[in-house]
DNA sequence: ACTGAGCCCGAAATCGTTTTCGGTTGACTC
DNA sequence: GAGTCAACCGAAAACGATTTCGGGCTCAGT
């Protein structure tokens, strides 16, 4: 039963070869190759009368082949932690997707590949790597010091980061401003009144985490608020992480009237748990997110959070990478990107002052 | 500058081959080959030997050599089209992260394509499988007639679909039996005293959703309440459409005390709405998503929705999908999976009888 | 000592492209 | 009319693995 249906399936699937329509166009293989590559000394006669007929019999050309010739392979990788956030994150999904879309426009495909075990993640990349199937990669969620980034650094392999890291002199990546974008959304809660603005982090392994932290800070300088550490929430970027960080600001008594929240996640966490703790959102707290992703919108309330293109952002990195494929020195392709402020209703003037 | 770089790349990037390994190690390739792939007719001292010294070499297979050589490519591919919801719904991300992870269980990577235009989305699954990049395809959203599925099928590629379609006898699919879980939800709802329930639609163009409608109506019967057309919003599976179908039904003056919405997004949106129009949710109106995405039990209030689980549906679809490569019939694999209640505080009992 | 059976291993072909390097043509010069 | 130069095209090698086929060994059996 089922090797009859491999055999239906081998007498549908079998392909027109080079060979073949070398030899129905009366040529010979390396000219139908070039004809078909649009090299220039086969005459327009030669070509179209190729192409006609390889488009007859339907030929298409076997990268596998092809990339065993050329060495290159057309494929980029990201390879997602099952253990970890991974595509769970709506952001990081939102990213893929344009990054996946990005990618096509230059002829790329993206080889998804998840690892369950952490530890085995540098040995995926070696092995993807290795194994020719990728020809660069591009790192998610990049780590203070990231063990992935030294380790391809040192190989030489071809990889663009989202996110810096301690050393990003020395590596390609596309960031967002977060520092100055916090720093600016501090500023925006501070101008509707707020004095005592506290913040849930993120996972502080992260650089931008950090980041994030130290944009905070600076916009609380700027708008000539003292620092606090007891409104500084740890977090991970986790909807629970958002609920257990305004449970805790609330209980500490701190007065809190706004949140700045790591990301969208943590910002509708908190808000959750706001609610559920009968504490209006805006009235009696204003919540803030980072990123800008599409739920944000439809979240009641609606989100003010801080949004920047994962368009542009998948955009910029496919080109990125095409170039370093191509040789580029890393350090010519760093990229800062802006996020703008979207005001929703999850922000309103501070209540009593 | 950039050549330099490039130098420096190619310098570092020598991949050792078969034939140095085999030259190391004093044998011919194709014993080392054997011997690596561990064939019965090498001694295993001989094993060993190879084995050492590959390892010592940092020999990797090229898989591109390898698959030129073999046929087969251990790659499946997801092509998701940039202009619908591709990654972008929750749900389809979740899944996506399952399967990749499913798929590495079997030595399987995801070949993720994007393709803007909806137009040449079948021809972006015939390049795909033509030049050999995938040995199969895992379809998602299926439409009750799906071009996708007759082109396919026609050619006796490898694919699996998640979802069912018109004419789902002949393929290979996983779904969730989304008839009873809603008929099951209506059930639900009833049982809590509301009489006037109401359900938001997916684009009913999705073969899904018109089995969620099915259960709806047999729900209904089952419970001896009417149904009642003015009661069936048309939606899109976006929080947006969610948005809107309570607002009509609100409007309609219908006296609607519950809503079954056709997926988590849509009762979000749904939520977020009546939150604006000062309804409050559950005590004035229930309700009820469908799928389990993560963000649900976050949401304010945390959603009452059937949920399934992704991670069961990724490893089931990986095993197809590898059966069906090796040339089992696309028939002997179907397999209809169950979805139950998860009640959370979105859903109450009804107000006013 | 000779034979036949296993056990190991190697030479060469193969997969389907692209590249390298020439080799025909014909037109065009002087 | 020999020589030069383009313009086109083809033969063979290359990419790096696997498979097919067969050939040395050793060792037991007679």
């Amino acid at each position: 039963m089922s090797s009859k249906a491999a055999d239906a399936f081998k007498g549908k699937v079998k392909r027109a070869t080079l060979a073949e329509v070398a030899n129905a166009v009366g040529l010979a293989k390396p000219t139908v190759s070039r004809a078909l590559n649009n090299y220039p000394d086969i005459s327009e006669d030669t070509k179209r009368r190729v192409r006609e007929t390889a488009a007859a019999m339907g030929y298409v050309a076997s990268s596998r082949a092809r990339q065993l010739q050329k060495g290159s392979t057309d494929a980029i990788g990201l390879v997602i932690s099952s253990a970890s956030v991974g595509l769970q994150s709506a952001y990081q999904s939102e990213f893929t997707a344009a990054l996946a879309a990005a990618l096509d426009g230059h002829g790329l495909d993206l080889l998804l590949h998840s690892v369950a075990d952490p530890v085995s993640e540098i040995d995926t990349y070696n092995r993807l790597f290795q194994q020719g199937k990728v020809d660069g990669f591009v790192l998610m969620r990049t780590r203070c010091e990231d063990d992935r980034i030294r380790f391809l650094t040192e190989r030489g392999v071809p990889f663009v980061t989202q996110g810096r890291t301690d050393n990003s002199a020395e590596h390609a990546w596309i960031d967002i401003d977060s520092q100055k974008a916090f720093a600016d959304a501090v500023g925006f809660l501070a101008g509707q009144g707020h004095r005592r603005i506290a913040t849930i982090a993120g996972d502080q392994s992260i650089y931008s985490s950090t980041l994030r932290l130290a944009g905070y800070r600076e916009g609380l300088e700027r708008a000539g608020i003292d620092f606090d550490p007891e409104l500084v929430q740890p977090g991970d970027f986790s909807a629970a992480s958002g609920r257990l960080g305004l449970k805790r600001l609330v209980d500490s008594a701190a007065n809190v009237t706004a949140i700045l929240c790591a990301n969208d996640a943590t910002a509708m966490g908190a808000i959750s748990q706001a609610v559920e703790l009968g504490i209006d959102v805006p009235s009696e707290i204003s919540v803030m997110g980072y990123d800008g992703v599409r739920m944000a919108e439809m979240f009641s309330p609606p989100l003010t959070t801080l949004s920047h293109s994962a368009a542009e952002c998948g955009q910029r990195i496919a080109s990125m990478i095409v170039g370093l494929v191509g040789g580029d020195a890393p350090t010519d392709h760093q990229v800062l990107l802006p996020a703008q402020i979207i005001e929703r209703r999850s922000t309103g003037m501070a209540a009593n002052v």
